[in-house]
DNA sequence: ATAACTGCAAAAGGTTTGCAGTGAT
DNA sequence: ATCACTGCAAACCTTTTGCAGTTAT
């Protein structure tokens, strides 16, 4: 099923509207590849004439989130970004402290070792977190990385 | 060695001083069992009469975090929680979005596997967050698991 | 018609910072 | 005598919220 069509079945069955504002919001939101936060989100909208407030984007994001076309991706000190999903499947970051570049990484091992550990702790797991802090290639050679860990 | 020892060391390495508060401070984390906030490190430094500043907790915790006593848990939106690490190994954590409780795990092949990954993206890790949320075995019972991710 | 939605501006919540005075080395 | 440290209050930053007016259904 096509995303938008996904997500205004969402919004239907949640009796939630389809505005003009969500109607930009999805659309970029699809469009962009890579991360983003609120302000680039905000910035690109402006860009093409869309006025969008930022508390509706702040109120909108969970929206999407929910609908499953994007997730959101917790960074250190309460910052958060987002990414799409759709037609992706579920995967972890590195996030380089060097430049700030996220890459991505996927272990079913991992997920499977998850699984069993909260299994063994009679956990009922509904999501999870897994961040790898450090620096990439390029940022590793330039002596950066000799930063301490933040 | 003894964990003030150990603070004592660090601190004059890096030409820091040993303060009235640092003191109150370190031995306040180290009596501390499980994980706890700044609030709850003031709440217990005024408990104790001893008076230290909301604004001097918050400078010195990272001093204690890169003196490797204690480690920073990083929790969704943005609020951090602290816990001792002395005497302990490294572990990740299971958050209860019921209680709020914290649980604790570890799996070498968890560790093992991201190494692996990081050498593969010729990416130098310094560090990581490994968390899974849900609900604890008492939450898990009682309806609330049924609540939305968050 | 009626809920849900939006923008605005204010508020919130956690953390950081400038400053002037204090204290460890 | 230095230079780091402290408390205070103000500043910051991201996110949330109350309100009054707007719009999709």
């Amino acid at each position: 099923m096509p995303a938008a069509e996904r997500f205004a079945l969402y919004l239907s069955k949640h009796r939630l509207k389809m505005t003009r504002e969500r109607r930009a919001l999805l659309e970029h939101v699809l469009s962009v590849r890579g991360h983003f936060d609120v302000d680039d989100l905000l910035r690109r909208l402006g860009r093409t004439g869309h006025r969008v407030s930022r508390a509706t984007l702040y109120r909108n994001l969970p929206v999407l989130v929910e609908s499953g076309l994007i997730h959101k991706v917790e960074m250190a000190r309460g910052q958060a970004r987002y990414e799409r999903m759709v037609g992706r499947h579920h995967h972890d970051h590195m996030v380089c402290l060097g430049c700030g570049d996220i890459l991505e990484f996927e272990s079913p091992e991992v997920e499977r070792i998850q699984e069993e550990v909260c299994r063994r702790k009679r956990f009922v797991m509904t999501g999870h977190t897994h961040q790898i802090r450090g620096y990439c290639g390029s940022c590793a050679g330039d002596g950066r990385a000799r930063g301490k860990e933040r």
